[in-house]
RNA sequence: GGCUGAGUGGCAGAGUGGUUAUGCAGCGGCCUGCAAAGCCGUGUACAGCGGUUCGAUUCCGCUCUCAGCCUCCA
């Protein structure tokens, strides 16, 4: 079907990706916590993998996409408590906050998007089935913990060794654990938390058994790919494994996908460093479609360098290439050409979309050459650039539409305003009153647009 | 301390055992009333030191530097 390689943290390398059913793929990523608004770091993991899944359609198959959604854990408990508000209403406010976001960056919908809280009858019957095979015990406070040392197989996705880990170190030693490193599976509420019914009284869910209960739930024991943030890696992931594989004893997951940070200055970007930039911040001074364009810029596993610098190289890029797409009608081409053949390879070398990128551009170049050369090429050529960027989620809007559009929430100069100016430079220029034709282009120009002249026509559009 | 990963031209960022990444910026030219856009041309880049090789930025070893995980985090 194809060649697609997927790099597998799992065996720390690529791999032919061969689905469990044929035509089938079974995705499965870690969502938000909604407790605040979106950052870029969650920003790329949405573009990420929304681009996996996309790419993933394009190659045929089907892709039941589930991505869930984190709606109780101990900060969303103390942001309630601090808002005064109750915790469903909150994680309901930045659900939607978050789906907003998720749209400003043309991330399609998941096939599902799964709450823990609507789960809490599959989680239980699942630590249920962990203590029955022994696998998880009842502290002596009432929590119940999973045993690491009853799974052998603790440690593969992360490659740490229990015994090589310093506990008391960096973990706190807790006396109800049997070992420092497990952890909890259900958590006993103190007075006026948040609680549901269960053997061990009233509680909530631990941190990691959500994502086992709920990706077994929606896409069985067995699946294809499981993806999420680098530092998801362990333990959350780790002990997704442990969990899945002890309650089911089947194989979890054959693919597990981590996609690298974000960062601002070679560091992290993180709420505990608190040098993040909310999605809704950066919206502010650019278009979604930019900041979209930006993390694909790089590989997914790569760090990846915020700065204005690079939104604004993401912005010259699209300009360039939404240039490229005006005046042309695309028309397809009835065999797949080389500029879409070697954007695919790019792809299908673990979702290399910088590579992938870099043909989308000598596809531009080639266009704009052979626009006013041979159109009916050019047309073709038109139709092979957005076949390429359709997977990328890229240059879904009218050319013309974007280059005049405003970026970010910027008080702008409007359309007719614009129209009027460029009629009488029009008079000026019939007149060949140079200087004041050249005088109201550099009135536009400081409010940010530019024109472009052809003959007596006149483009314009916004920097 | 344990375990990962990375160091590429002015910047960003792919890739490769010997031949062009790509984008932005710069420089020269074409086009234009002048511009803009576009096109053409243009850069002794691959952290350091050894090794393997006819040949290494690409493979191996060491050194240095940086980042991440091991604690909530995408």
């Amino acid at each position: 079907m194809n060649s697609l390689q997927i790099f597998n943290t799992l065996s720390r390398k690529k791999e032919l990706f061969k689905p469990i059913k044929e035509g089938q793929v079974g995705l499965y990523v870690c969502g938000m916590t909604v407790y605040d608004f979106c950052h870029i770091g969650h920003a790329r993991v949405m573009v990420v993998f929304d681009t996996v899944v996309r790419y993933l359609k394009h190659l045929g198959y089907k892709v039941h996409y589930v991505r869930n959604i984190t709606d109780i854990d101990d900060k969303i408990i103390v942001r309630a408590l601090e808002a005064n508000e109750d915790f469903s209403q909150l994680t309901q406010r930045f659900i939607d906050e978050m789906h907003q976001d998720e749209a400003s960056l043309n991330v399609l919908k998941p096939s599902l998007e799964p709450l823990a809280t609507k789960f809490i009858d599959n989680i239980v019957s699942m630590i249920q089935t962990l203590i029955d095979k022994q696998h998880a015990y009842v502290g002596s406070n009432g929590d119940v913990y999973y045993s690491v040392e009853s799974f052998t197989g603790y440690g593969q996705l992360s490659g740490c060794k229990l015994d090589d880990m310093n506990a008391g170190e960096r973990v706190e030693v807790d006396e109800n654990k049997r070992n420092p490193f497990d952890f909890v599976l259900w958590k006993s509420a103190k007075v006026g938390e948040p609680a549901w019914l269960s053997p061990w009284g009233e509680g909530r869910p631990g941190w990691h058994i959500e994502c086992s209960a709920m990706a077994t739930c929606c896409l069985g024991n067995h699946f294809d790919i499981h993806g999420g943030g680098m530092d998801l890696q362990f333990p959350h992931h780790e002990n997704e494994i442990a969990q899945s594989e002890a309650a089911t004893g089947e194989k979890f997951v054959n693919t597990w996908m981590h996609n690298g940070f974000v960062r601002i200055d070679d560091e992290k970007m993180s709420k505990s460093l608190g040098n993040f930039f909310t999605v809704r911040e950066v919206l502010k001074q650019y278009r979604g479609e930019e900041i979209r364009f930006f993390v694909l810029s790089s590989h997914y596993r790569s760090p990846l360098n915020y700065s204005d610098e690079q939104l604004n190289e993401s912005r010259s890029a699209l300009e360039r290439l939404y240039t490229a797409l005006r005046n042309v009608a695309p028309v397809q081409n009835t065999v797949k050409s080389d500029f879409v053949q070697r954007f695919e390879a790019a792809m299908n070398d673990d979702f290399n979309s910088a590579k992938a990128i870099s043909v989308m551009f000598e596809c531009a170049n080639e266009l704009n050459k052979l626009k006013t050369r041979n159109p009916e090429q050019a047309s073709l050529l038109a139709h092979d650039l957005l076949t390429m960027a359709d997977p990328l989620g890229l240059l879904n809007q009218d050319p013309e539409a974007y280059l005049q559009s405003t970026a970010g929430s910027n008080e702008a100069m409007s359309s007719d305003d614009i129209e009027m100016k460029i009629a009488q430079r029009l008079q000026a220029k019939t007149e060949k009153n140079w200087g004041l034709a050249d005088q109201i282009r550099d009135e536009l120009k400081e409010q940010g647009v530019v024109l472009e002249d052809k003959g007596l026509e006149t483009t314009w559009r916004r920097q």
